[in-house]
DNA sequence: TTAAATAAAGACAAAAAACTCTTTTATTAT
DNA sequence: ATAATAAAAGAGTTTTTTGTCTTTATTTAA
């Protein structure tokens, strides 16, 4: 017996920052970036991350475009939001607010033990992800400096 | 479509960690605390609390004695484990040491795009439950300055 | 030495998360 | 208009996590 918990984020998250980022890389000036593509690019279910796609894109975090020469990218706004809003959008705002020992009632009033020590490194985590937008790893990616496959 | 991911633990580590800090409150000197009394105080249900202290207790962290006056408590070994320790038996070291994107292979060289600001916040937590042992929030549980239950 | 109390174990059941497959709809180029 | 291309939508399946129920084993006290 032995949970599998990663640090933070479902899996249905990590594949859409990693997509997210994917598409501002390579997508850009009218180009488009398919979902096959994508799918090779950040290793993961090509299904999958179609289905996280089509939510974000009713969700106006992503463009797309069907039909030949159509694919997923990124306008004006949506190079400009965080990858907190895309936290909040697919995990909500547990990591950003929950309590460590998941009790609904945790509060400053009725502090669980471990409430003033995560109340930090919730407000650290929220901090960097808010300061973090989706077309600032660009170069980075491109110079292969920093990777989203695994 | 939206997730529900906690903050940090499974809500099975949840528990584990409740359920050791109030066996270390109410039990000592002696003294057991019954599975039932633990399920109320910690506000979990009662089968699925005894399925991990079990675990718990096979692996040494926590002691149990069956029949009558039976019931959980902690040894001197027991009560000096850290929740760090809790955690890496229950949700093993994802928590301390995976990668924020879920990169299996991310690293120094291969870093994803949150690496660095992630080892940071993990070792923040890392510290944080390391240094927390079992045993040091009992006064605190008993005038009632710390909570359990949700 | 028996009955009562308690944890341990085993086998399910339900819910959530992760993943797949198939069909439909929109767009474009010919 | 038509065929090709791509995303959108829908309807699953599988796996993992969470939770329940029943039976068994151990201990104690009378």
């Amino acid at each position: 017996m032995q949970n599998n918990q990663d640090l933070m984020f479902s899996k249905t998250c990590e594949y859409a920052i990693r997509a997210v980022l994917f598409i501002a890389q390579r997508s850009g000036n009218g180009s488009r970036v398919g979902i096959k593509e994508i799918a090779k690019g950040i290793d993961s279910p090509e299904h999958f991350i179609a289905k996280i796609l089509q939510d974000l894109s009713r969700k106006g975090l992503v463009q797309s475009q069907k039909g030949p020469n159509g694919g997923f990218y990124l306008d004006r706004a949506s190079l400009n939001y965080s990858l907190a809003d895309i936290v909040r959008t697919v995990d909500g705002d547990g990591v950003f607010s929950g309590c460590g020992l998941g009790l609904k009632q945790c509060s400053e009033t009725k502090p669980c033990p471990l409430h003033n020590e995560f109340k930090k490194i919730r407000e650290e985590i929220k901090g960097l992800l808010q300061s973090a937008k989706v077309g600032e790893f660009n170069k980075e990616l491109e110079k292969n400096l920093l990777f989203l496959r695994r």
